[in-house]
DNA sequence: GACCGTTGCCAACACATGTTGGCAAACACT
DNA sequence: AGTGTTTGCCAACATGTGTTGGCAACGGTC
């Protein structure tokens, strides 16, 4: 993190600042949501002016979006024992999350910003849906495959990180894992229901 | 719906006006969330002042109070044989807010506005695990069971109503049902994971 | 018909928001 | 040292927000 990861940008003196923004960024539109998170708020918890945030990103919506850039990271599964899938997906998503405040912060503004829902449909409709139909053929049933998890996957995020639920939140991430797992593994490799 | 439900109170003459305010908070809410759905976009859906809605409901958290009040309608579960107790939550709201947005306007809410979460809290956690605790003893791991059932219940609202991740759109509601029930009826009446 | 509470609208206030332009200091480079 | 660019801040604008007070019209009651 403190050297240089990529030599080809010509790395500008700002980027102090700017990485600053996008942290304050990603924390207030996690805990507030896209329209409760002001930009004057953000600035004043990266400790610079307001106006930076114009300069840097444009605009609201371009700093949400550079905040809200994400990737699932998703494993290879085809190198996962099919068996295993469900049990590997909910963990990875746990991990995945449980450190990194940037989906909390797209799963609240999704709730009220088009845009942000675009993106959230975007992550889920595409990278999950690539990784799920390297097995099986039929197109729609694999989407109905993916949307089911995606469906009890951010289920578990929004009643966790979100609504709060105290049984959600005080259950410990490995027990999530086990009820959790047996239901993506059938979402994925179930036979449809008639 | 047309002649009155209870004659203890003295019917005032604004009756109207104030069930027309609240028909249209509740689309704006559902639509747009809580803070994008202004006042003054409500009052001008109801056709009247924005003042009015101020007079009646005090304040916009007033208003939406009085939009977000709701209520689950569990059928009773002990006349339900058991084994048949997913199949029964999921269809019974799935019909309860296909045709009602008042539970769209709170869970879009709820994502941004404290006291809607803690609404979303209370039914969830009281109205829920009140129906599910007629059957256990464990109090710890009743509250469990509620709270997975409602990740995957909202988790089918979150992605259907307000994401609208388009396999979850498109998909029948029976076709939801029969793969979302077994899931249920696993949380419910499943031996909990060593 | 006089009176009083109710219903409704208009205009305005106080405030917060995203956004912009200008200006001083710091820096990079010759 | 001198010059052009970058970084940062200040002040302000335009707009939209929840909210308030006053005032006219209406409806029922004596």
């Amino acid at each position: 993190m403190t050297s240089s990861t990529r030599s080809t940008q010509p790395r500008r003196r700002s980027d102090a600042t700017r990485a600053a923004i996008l942290r304050a960024a990603r924390e207030r539109f996690a805990a507030d949501g896209y329209e409760r998170a002001t930009i004057r708020a953000i600035a004043a918890d990266a400790q610079i002016d307001p106006s930076m945030v114009m300069r840097y990103y444009g605009s609201k919506e371009g700093l949400f979006a550079a905040a809200a850039e994400f990737d699932l990271r998703l494993p290879d599964l085809t190198s996962v024992p099919p068996a295993r899938l469900g049990e590997v997906l909910v963990k990875h998503f746990l991990a995945r999350w449980e450190g990194d405040e940037t989906l909390v912060a797209l799963l609240r503004a999704a709730s009220t910003n088009p845009g942000a829902a675009e993106r959230m449909r975007g992550i889920f409709a595409d990278q999950l849906t690539g990784a799920v139909a390297t097995f099986g053929a039929d197109p729609t049933l694999t989407a109905r495959r993916a949307g089911l998890v995606a469906s009890q996957i951010l289920g578990l995020a929004f009643t966790r990180y979100i609504v709060r639920l105290p049984p959600m939140v005080d259950t410990t991430p490995d027990e999530l894992v086990s009820w959790v797992a047996p239901t993506l593994q059938r979402y994925l490799t179930g036979t449809p229901p008639s």
